[in-house]
Parts: C-alpha cells; structure tokens; sequence
DNA sequence: CAGCCTATTGACCCGCTGGTCAAGTTTGGA
DNA sequence: TCCAAACTTGACCAGCGGGTCAATAGGCTG
C-alpha cells in the first residue's frame, strides 16, 4: 500500500514491470479497464498476482502510469513534427498528418483512453492532459487567422476542438475497421478535410 | 431466468419498469454501464432490489431493452428532419443540425453508448444500429455529388465518416462542457463545419 | 369468499476480484 | 563471503455485487 518513495529498481526489476505495463496495455484496450482483472493482466504477463503489487500500488495506480508515460511519449513527438519556419496552416496541416501517424502506431492506447473516459474514478487523469494538446492546435489556428489565412469571424475554439475531434474520430474509425485506407492516405484525407473544414480550403487537394 | 414469453404487466407494472429504466440511463449515462451496481439502480428508483428481477432478466437485458427503445425513437424524429424536395447539400445541413438538436436532448443516452462502445459484452447490442445511419448520410452524400455539389474525386464513404464522426464529437464536447454555445448555434456551426470539410462550400457562411 | 396472478420486499447466497502476506529465491555490493 | 534489499511466488482473505428465493400484499374474476 506504499511503495511510491522511489523504489530502486534493477535492469530485470525495470523489464518485469514493463512487461506488467504491456500487457495491461494490451488488455485493456481490447476489454476495457473495468473488465480487465489484475489476475488476467499477471496471466498475460506471465508473473505471479503478488509481483503486480511489488511495482504498482493498485490496478488504478498502473492505469495512471501507463496515461503519463503514454503522454509524454505522444508529447515528444507531437514536438519535432511541425516546423517553426513554415506559415500557420502548413503548420496545421502537419501537426494533423503527424497526430493521424501517431495514433495509428499507438491504437491501442488511443482506444484505451477512447473508451474509459466516462469512468468516474478514472477521469482525473485522463483529463489532466489534453488540454495541452488542445492549446498547442489552438495557438496556431489563432495565429491563421491573425494572418488572414483563416476567417476570423469563426471561433478559434470552436474550431480547435473541431480539428481535435476530426484526428480522434477518423483515427477511431481507421481503428475498428470502418475504414480501409492506409495511414499515410487517411493522414493525407484527414489533413485535407480539417483544413477545409476549418475555412483555410486552398482549393488545392481534397485529399483521398 | 426467464420472464421474456410475454408476462402481462398491469398499469402499474409498466409504470414501475419505467421508473427502472429511467434510472438505469441516468446512472449508467452518469458512471457508465459497468460501474453502476443494480444496487444502485434500485436506490435510485426507489424499489427493492428483487424486483428489479421481476421486470429485467438481468442487468445486460436491462441495457439491451434500453439501447433498443431509444434507437427506435431516434429513428422516428430522425425520418422526419430532411424535406427530400430540397437539393441534397440543402438536407444535408438539415440532417446535421437535426442530429445536433437530437442528441443535445438525448444527451445521457449518446454519452451512454459512447461510453460503452469498448465493452465487449455489449458490443452486440450497441453495433447492431448505426449502420442505418451511415447508409442514410452516405445517399445523400453520394446525390450531391452526382448533381455535382461535391467534388466527386473524394471518397463517399471517407466523408460519410467524417460527417457522423462530426457531429457526434461536436455534441460530445458539448455535453462535456468544453463549449458553452448554445444548441443552436451549436447546430448551425456543426452544419457550417461539415459542408465546408465535405468540399461544398458557397463561401456564404462560416458558422458562429 | 376462494383461487390465482401480479407486484413487492429484503434477507440470503456465492463466486469473483482487488488486495495482502509470509515465505522463499536471487542479486548486488562491501 | 555475507547481508540486505530486490524480487517472486501462490495461498489466502474480505467485501462487493449479481442474482435467488420464500414470504407477503393486493387486486381481479368467478
């Protein structure tokens, strides 16, 4: 019921709880957290019940882990992807494309998440990010309009959480199936949809 | 375990079951399917827990009846909102703003079965509906780009997704709180958004 | 009133599951 | 070599929660 005060790991300490990790990742995302039971994670991990709690205080306390370390992740990449140097919507465009990459290569972590958002005990953590990335889309479309690049009689909110919901839910569908594109067309036709959809639409593509 | 060949329910009976189901969607809306104890329910409506058994097979049937009674009404109000005399982009934007206006009033039940899409006990029920209406979006989608009102060049089917996924995330963030607009600015937004991103801008208006 | 069906209660049952523990093994470093 | 800490096990526990049931009340029909 402690052991958070830094519990010095070894290399095979570190190993056995990513496996833990792991297989609670895959898990949950494909039963959901409440359905998953610990005996089932350590099963697929192939270790002893006791050894889940030698490296997690409880069943919540991995779900949190598993949310930051996912995060930061999400958050170095999201980073390097787009280019100071270019103007807003390029920018945009590029922060869609790599976001579309990224939750392909993690679905199941984005359909994890995806799916536990109502859960009452787990909604602090899962909301306590997020609203980074949404300021992030949110500064550059600000910065479109200031440009003339984007109408600015529409709210920049509005459309940030529109943007948001577009890479989410089309991600969503590429993950059940609902569509057959490869990643780089979906990324590529999620671009081009967000981009118009937002009014920046220079006729240019309409991706697909 | 059985109940289903029909038992007849007085006046009262049916009121009673009523008051059942009309707590079960408030607390499985408010908590989710899988946190919500029939316990709960019970306490909620007022009846002792043994007859919950009386009216429901199970917890599982309770929701199965749920999901299936609000589809039916969804259906209904939904045949009603698109006048077919008018051109498609026309319907369209009725369609979605009809949509918006319905969910926002049905707001436990669409923050229900978007919580519980993961839940692989109830994935039947829930996935059984849907299609329907994608298939309806999809006509009309497919009209306006015969009459040439939509770049033909884009996948119906891509757009198809694009437009629900729309207006189902916009409702979701509107249920959420994480926009204040009222529902029909909501709705006339989400319309505006969606011609725009499906390529049948007239540039006359940008939603807000 | 008698018989039958619906309606309603709350105590009870039991399997499941998150979490504990005492006991044992391995590892690392002094 | 030896100690302490890291690691690992599986049996065990307690409470929770879905579901059952016997008992009772009430209402309709003959």
């Amino acid at each position: 019921m402690e052991s958070s005060p830094e519990r010095r790991l070894t290399d095979q300490g570190r190993e056995r709880k990513q496996q833990i990790l792991d297989a609670a990742t895959v898990l949950f995302a494909s039963r959901g957290y409440q359905a998953t039971r610990v005996a089932d994670i350590c099963a697929e991990a192939g270790v002893a019940k006791g050894l889940f709690y030698w490296y997690f205080d409880s069943k919540e306390s991995l779900f949190a882990d598993l949310i930051r370390s996912m995060r930061l992740q999400l958050r170095r990449t999201q980073g390097a992807a787009m280019d100071p140097s270019t103007d807003p919507v390029t920018r945009l465009r590029a922060g869609v494309e790599a976001s579309v990459r990224f939750m392909a290569d993690h679905a199941a972590y984005f359909s994890l998440i995806e799916s536990e958002r109502t859960d009452e005990s787990l909604r602090p953590v899962l909301s306590e990010g997020g609203e980074i990335y949404a300021a992030d889309t949110q500064r550059v479309i600000v910065e479109a309009q200031r440009a003339g690049l984007i109408p600015d009689y529409a709210d920049a909110q509005m459309l940030t959480l529109g943007v948001i919901g577009a890479v989410s839910h089309f991600c969503q569908f590429h993950r059940n199936g609902r569509t057959t594109m490869s990643v780089d067309e979906l990324a590529n036709f999620v671009a081009g949809w967000t981009v118009r959809a937002v009014g920046a639409d220079d006729r240019i593509t309409l991706g697909g």
